[in-house]
DNA sequence: GGAATAGTGTCTTTAAGACAATATTTT
DNA sequence: AAAATATTGTCTTAAAGACACTATTCC
C-alpha cells in the first residue's frame, strides 16, 4: 500500500489521528457547566462530545487557533481564557486507531454567551452533575474531569476564575464563581486582599445594587498578566 | 493525489506531523544538565536536539510509552519521573509543514546513568549554560526553557526534585538538587520540615559521611504519591 | 427600622524564613 | 581542638482564616 506523494515518509503514513478539543466552562446560577456539542458523525454519532476537531493546516497557525476556530464555528464565541490542558492519547480511545487529542481548557462569562448558544440546536451547556449520568463520546468525560480538577487548583492560587465573570464584576460575583468552581466557600476578606495585592484590577467609577448595599465594580487592567499567589486558599 | 487505503479519510491525510520529545534533566555537581542527542537525519541533521521521535502505533500504547521507548532506545535508561509538559505546534516549527510535538519533562539521578551515557557517542548531557550558545534543532531550545521554568515552579511546591537524587539520599543532597534547579538557596530547616510533613519518605537505617557529621539517609516510601504543598518556598 | 448585601478591623493560625545553638565526624 | 557538615530550637514574618463590626441600600 504505497502511493506516490511528495516527500513521502513511512512514518507520516502511520501518524496518529490528531485532534483538538476544548472544555469550555461557564458558571451560571452557582452551577458549573460545560459546553457540549451533539456529534453529527461517527464514531459516536448523536452523542454529546467536546467541541473540537481536526487541525486545518491551511487555516490554523497552531493548535490554539484550531481550538478557537472550532469553538467559533460551533458556538460563535471566542473565550477570553483559553489554555492547553494536556494531551490524551492511546490505542483504544478512538475506534479508528491510535489517536491523540490536545485538550484545551477555556472560560467564558455566561452573560456574554447566553444569546449565542440558545440558537444553536447542536450545542448545549451541561452541568457536571447531569454529565455524570449521560453517555459521552470517547474519553471526553475523563477529559472534563481532569480539566475540572485543574481549574479547581488554579482557582486556589490564581485569579483565573475572573474569566467566568463579565468584564465588569463585583467581589460578590467573583466570590460566587470561585466557590462554584471549587465547591467550597471562601472568605470574602481573603478574596478582597487578593484583588488588592494582585494589582490586576481597577475600580470602575460605578456601583451596582442587588438587594443590599451597592457593590463596587472592578475590571481587569489593560495588558496585565495573570497573578499567581504563593499560597493556596485553604481546602 | 488519492490512493486506495482502508478507511481513507481526507482529514487524516493532512494530519499534522506528530512527534514526542523529552527534556530529560539531571543535576551533576551543582549544574543542571539536559540530555541532547545528535540528529542523524534532516531536518537539522548533525545538530543537537531533544531525544524523541514518532509514535510507533504498533509498539506504543500511548505517548508516555513513546517517550519512554525513545529515551530507552537512545540512552538505555528509564527515568523514574516522566510527565507531560505541553505541546508545541505550528506551521513554521518544522520545514516539512504543520507539526506538533508533545513535550515531556523527565528527571534522573546522574548517579544512575553515568555509565550508560558515556558509551553513547550520539547522546550528551549539556548544561543549560552551554546550551544557550549552541545551535539546537527546531524550537527545542524554547521547549527546554519552558521545561526548566516549569521544573523550577514544581521545585517550589513539591518534592519532584527528589527524582534527581539516588534512591537513598541525604537532606544535603536534596537541598543541593533543589538549589541547582531553582538557582536560589533555600533553608535547610524548611526542607526538613517538608520531608517530615510530606510523609513520603522513610529513614534508612544507615548514615553516610562527607566531611562532617554523618547524614541520615532517606528513601521514598513504596507507592506514595507526590505531595503538593499549599505554599511555595520563597523566591 | 429590618433585611440583605458590601466592606473593614483585627485577632488567630499556619507554614516558611532567619539564624543561633548543639551534635557528630574527620583531620 | 578546629573544621566541616548535620540537626534542632525558637523567634519572626507573611498571608490566609475567622468573625465581629460598620456601611449602604431597598422595603
Amino acid at each position: 500500500m504505497v502511493c506516490a506523494m511528495q516527500n513521502y515518509d513511512i512514518t507520516q503514513f502511520k501518524n496518529p489521528l490528531f485532534t483538538v478539543d476544548s472544555v469550555l466552562f461557564t458558571v451560571v446560577e452557582n452551577t458549573l457547566k460545560v459546553l457540549m456539542v451533539k456529534r453529527a458523525n461517527d464514531p459516536y454519532a448523536r452523542r454529546w462530545g467536546l467541541p473540537g476537531g481536526f487541525v486545518d493546516v491551511d487555516k490554523d497557525d497552531d493548535t490554539d487557533m484550531t481550538a478557537r476556530r472550532k469553538l467559533a464555528e460551533k458556538t460563535g464565541l471566542s473565550p477570553r481564557y483559553l489554555e492547553q490542558l494536556q494531551i490524551f492519547s492511546g490505542i483504544n480511545r478512538d475506534p479508528r486507531g491510535f489517536s491523540v487529542t490536545s485538550a484545551y481548557s477555556a472560560l467564558v462569562a455566561h452573560q456574554s454567551v447566553e444569546t449565542h448558544i440558545e440558537t444553536v440546536e447542536q450545542a448545549k451547556w451541561i452541568s457536571l452533575n447531569e454529565l455524570s449520568s449521560l453517555p459521552v463520546a470517547f474519553d471526553h468525560k475523563h477529559i472534563i474531569d481532569i480539566a475540572h480538577k485543574r481549574l479547581q487548583q488554579k482557582a486556589l492560587y490564581s485569579m483565573v476564575p475572573v474569566y467566568c465573570c463579565p468584564e465588569q464584576f463585583t467581589v460578590g460575583q467573583l466570590k460566587n464563581v470561585i466557590e462554584t468552581i471549587i465547591e467550597k466557600s471562601i472568605q470574602r476578606k481573603s478574596l478582597m486582599r487578593r484583588i488588592e495585592s494582585s494589582d490586576m484590577f481597577e475600580l470602575v467609577d460605578e456601583k451596582v445594587h442587588s438587594g443590599g448595599r451597592s457593590a463596587q465594580l472592578y475590571k481587569t487592567k489593560k495588558d496585565v498578566s495573570m497573578t499567581h499567589f504563593e499560597r493556596n486558599l485553604s481546602v
